[in-house]
DNA sequence: GTAAGGCATATTGTTGACAATCCACGAGTT
DNA sequence: AACTCGTGGATTGTCAACAATATGCCTTAC
């Protein structure tokens, strides 16, 4: 392991990060049990700051631990992953609201420019979706922060994105989508700069609303199980 | 039998009830900085469990955790109060929303005769304010469980109330919005009586409105200084 | 007199060993 | 043959000692 670590994190921290992202990408699978020591071994951990990790991972609702039992990664069901876009359409939403209030003009400025590379990356990037999701996060990122509503960031970025990304890393965004969200993108962003708050919150309700219909649409197709 | 408790309660997950009540009933006042021996020698612990627990207040956004310089309580400033207002106002709308459509008609009788039991609370303990504060809590904790949204309960019990009711023991709710709010309660479980979700959504998001006014208001007079 | 730097102390972060608890397997009984 | 009960093993929960780091004070130089 490249010692890249920087001195102000600490390895719980670090095996907070390691096993967030190893759910997030799918090496520890839903359902699965996983023992503690096998945990130390895999991640060159004690079970001290691994322990405290799995607390605030269990606290996020990403584990689940039963007293003497064990752990083991929470698997949503497909009703759930439902439920999380419900709740990301009215979160997100104030988000957007709050953002066109109170996003300074330099913000707004770069936002569009990222909107201008994302597009570009799927133009070229012909079907790869992988980006694509990337810059899909990286847009909702900075809405959500650009409300200046630390607790609402905290929360969509702290718990709501991590379990949707569990399932965007499988889940690969279908054709003609990616094209659609970019336009979407684009009118939230300018309803932002033209301070339309109304507006703002109107439309990201739709986006989130037409990404929770495309992923119902592919459950009942059954091309997508969970 | 002298062991009520359950012996599937770990002692961390004690210390970590304790320290949340702790923190919400202001025993812990905020900004005030806290050394982990302390809190040992004041809850009867040792510091592995007690710094799981702290761990996950952390992740719960209760305290804030500098590595080697300690734990201090999160201190919310009146502006991100108000904006735990605004966040509540779209995910309890939404949960009512929900509710409407999924609580069952049992669930609902008892919901109704609950809001009795408080309208006869409050008629008889005049000013009692604590008690009126103590159901406004147990009405918004059924709607969200009546979501049927495991993460939006989640999310609203684990997450804002407790930050909320942290304000809720020093702050005492003004004279006539006790009364006030029992008549919106009504209005709202009304609508979900009647299954219409979409008028239960706007009534709470209302009703939330009209509380965050109400402390808008006497921040502004000066009553509340936070 | 003031500011900068180093040292001591106290507090946090980490580690490894010990004790309590659950799960699985096997033996005995119906 | 199937079910229940008991025991062994493994895993989790807990504890106390060790190491690392930040804060505060004192010294010293300008």
């Amino acid at each position: 392991m490249a010692e890249v670590q920087l001195q102000t994190q600490t390895r719980a921290d670090e095996a907070f990060d390691c096993l967030q992202t190893a759910i997030v990408k799918g090496d520890l699978a839903p359902g699965e049990k996983i023992g503690e020591v096998e945990l130390c071994s895999r991640f060159n951990l004690t079970r001290g700051p691994l322990r405290e990790a799995l607390g605030r991972l269990e606290s996020r609702g990403l584990l689940v631990r039963r007293p003497h039992a064990g752990v083991k990664v929470v698997s949503v069901s497909a009703d759930e992953l439902i439920e999380l876009y419900r709740i990301r359409e009215v979160m997100e939403g104030l988000a957007a609201r709050q953002a066109a209030e109170r996003m300074t003009d330099e913000e707004i400025q770069d936002l569009l420019a990222t909107l201008d590379s994302h597009e570009a990356m799927i133009e070229e990037a012909q079907g790869q979706a992988y980006y694509q999701a990337e810059g899909d996060y990286d847009f909702h990122h900075r809405i959500a922060t650009g409300s200046r509503n630390t607790k609402l960031a905290q929360m969509l970025l702290g718990d709501l994105y991590y379990m949707v990304r569990m399932y965007r890393y499988r889940l690969s965004t279908s054709a003609g989508r990616p094209h659609m969200a970019l336009g979407e993108h684009r009118s939230i962003v300018e309803a932002i700069a033209q301070r339309d708050g109304e507006l703002a919150e109107f439309l990201m309700k739709r986006h989130i609303n037409a990404a929770r219909q495309n992923i119902e649409k592919k459950i009942q197709e059954g091309v997508l199980t969970i």
